[in-house]
DNA sequence: CGCTTTTGACCGGCGC
DNA sequence: GCGCCGGTCAAAAGCG
């Protein structure tokens, strides 16, 4: 696990974030490591909201969607993460509407990215809690959580085979918390990219 | 020593 | 109900 990622993703030494327009359009680094993938007419970006067969409310096209985010990040403050986080994981996947709460599944944002190392920096620190074996891929898939207490931002990595360049990193969730390391503040990026996916 | 990674077990949802 | 599948747990190993 070196890091060499900096030829690849310049993004976190100071020379590239530090005005932090990000347009997605003017941002030449991103433009240049993003992969249009025309299976569905996307490029780069894509948003999952978890709604297996029911009304897919995704919720982007809202743009109400945001408040949703808060309120997952608020609730999910309370729970000590060490130990017991499953059952805020449970009670988002909704088996019961107990009344008050109805099934809101945490979106989740996902980019592809051409590097050859899997892990990109963005400047939180993660640590691994699963691995698993995809089918039809020979390339297993990674998942990480935030380090940081009380935060239960979650990521997957997975590598693709079909072009083996390219990383697809998932994030759901969003950190409510600052950044640990100097990098320069992927946060705003990534709220960028959500304001990007919800109002798609 | 305290942290992260590894890795099989486990668990809930879903299709059959 | 059973088995698959995606996701998570947790004990042990690894590493600075």
């Amino acid at each position: 696990m070196e890091n060499n990622f900096t030829s690849f993703f310049p993004l976190s030494s100071s020379a590239a974030a530090t005005t932090t327009s990000l347009n997605m359009g003017s941002y030449h680094g991103f433009t240049d490591y993003f992969q249009a993938k025309e299976e569905n007419g996307f490029s780069g970006l894509i948003q999952e909201t978890e709604d297996h067969h029911h009304h897919a409310v995704v919720g982007g096209l809202n743009g109400n969607n945001t408040n949703n985010n808060n309120s997952n990040l608020s609730s999910s403050q309370n729970k000590s993460f060490t130990n017991g986080s499953e059952n805020e994981e449970k009670l988002l996947l909704g088996t019961k509407k107990k009344g008050s709460e109805k099934k809101i599944r945490k979106p989740r944002y996902a980019f592809q990215t051409r590097s050859q190392v899997d892990i990109l920096d963005d400047g939180y620190r993660w640590r691994k809690y699963g691995q698993k074996a995809v089918k039809n891929n020979k390339f297993p898939r990674s998942y990480y959580r935030c380090t940081h207490q009380g935060c239960n931002v979650k990521k997957q990595v997975q590598r693709l085979t079909r072009d083996e360049g390219i990383v697809v990193t998932t994030y759901e969730g969003m950190h409510s918390h600052p950044i640990e390391k100097s990098t320069d503040n992927f946060e705003h990026i990534l709220s960028q990219m959500q304001i990007y996916t919800t109002s798609f």
